[in-house]
DNA sequence: AACGCACATGCAAACTATTTGCATTTGCGT
DNA sequence: ACGCAAATGCAAATAGTTTGCATGTGCGTT
């Protein structure tokens, strides 16, 4: 997605495009999976043109999740909380225990399901999260 | 399960009999949802006879854990971790987002799911955690 | 194109959950 | 009952995340 593109989307969202949210925005929206602030930190701490702070991505972070764009994930890597791009298609993913690579899954096993808990259970469903842990194919080589 | 059951199975287990641990694993035995650190310390600290240390029961819980007594469960209340009974029955919650509360569901949707997605995938699953958020009829009354 | 204001960022400090070091206490096998 | 290894209490350290405040920047208006 252009800048101009990502400038759009902000503006249709109402919210003030910076050059330090459409780095993260360009950044996640190319990044295909669950990532901690900390490491978007450091991808841009490292680079003069780049710098930001961290609490700026937090703050970042927080809006782009008010705003719908940004989903917080359900897997937490060392304590740290993650992010993700809203995929307008719903997805999950599995974690390596071992290297904690995270990959996406196709399709959510849950379709159908949501709405049968919820007409047997009175709970209005918002939303799910789901984790699954695993040891993918190379670290099993080991 | 009585104290002294309580008693065999840490022993099963290679855990030394304390009285906090007796406290903290009944306890947990009898609660039917996920809780956190702090509120099993609140629990237990109003009564003299019961009071332990805020560390004494993270340090438990994490020795539970180890053990396969106790499960961290993946929700997580304003940034607090929760811990519930490792339920020998694969388990799930539905939270609600309004009250906080917390109800068990019947069953895995993911059944079934896993092995094959563990065939398509080459992951080796180990587990899945599954986090369901929706207002709960009290408060969609409200 | 310059101006001004609301909002965003940087920085440091505050907060909060969790962990750890160490002195003391307790459980349990002998 | 004794003694040692392991558990607990307490206080301080960590680590992730948030916040207050001064400064900087984007953007609508003139």
């Amino acid at each position: 997605m252009s800048s101009e593109k990502i400038k759009e989307l902000f503006k249709s969202r109402g919210i003030k495009n910076t050059q330090q949210r459409q780095l993260i925005y360009d950044f996640l929206s190319k990044k295909n999976q669950p990532i901690t602030a900390e490491e978007i930190y450091m991808v841009f701490s490292k680079k003069e043109k780049t710098r930001m702070n961290l609490s700026t991505v937090y703050r970042i972070l927080d809006t782009f999740t008010k705003k719908g764009l940004v989903q917080k994930s359900g897997i937490n890597i060392e304590g740290k909380s993650t992010y993700e791009i809203n995929h307008m298609d719903h997805r999950h993913h599995m974690v390596c225990v071992k290297c904690n690579k995270i990959l996406p899954i196709k399709g959510c096993p849950l379709d159908g399901y949501e709405s049968y808990l919820g007409e047997s259970t009175g709970f209005k469903i918002i939303e799910h999260h789901l984790e699954i842990k695993g040891i993918c194919p190379d670290c099993q080589r080991k």
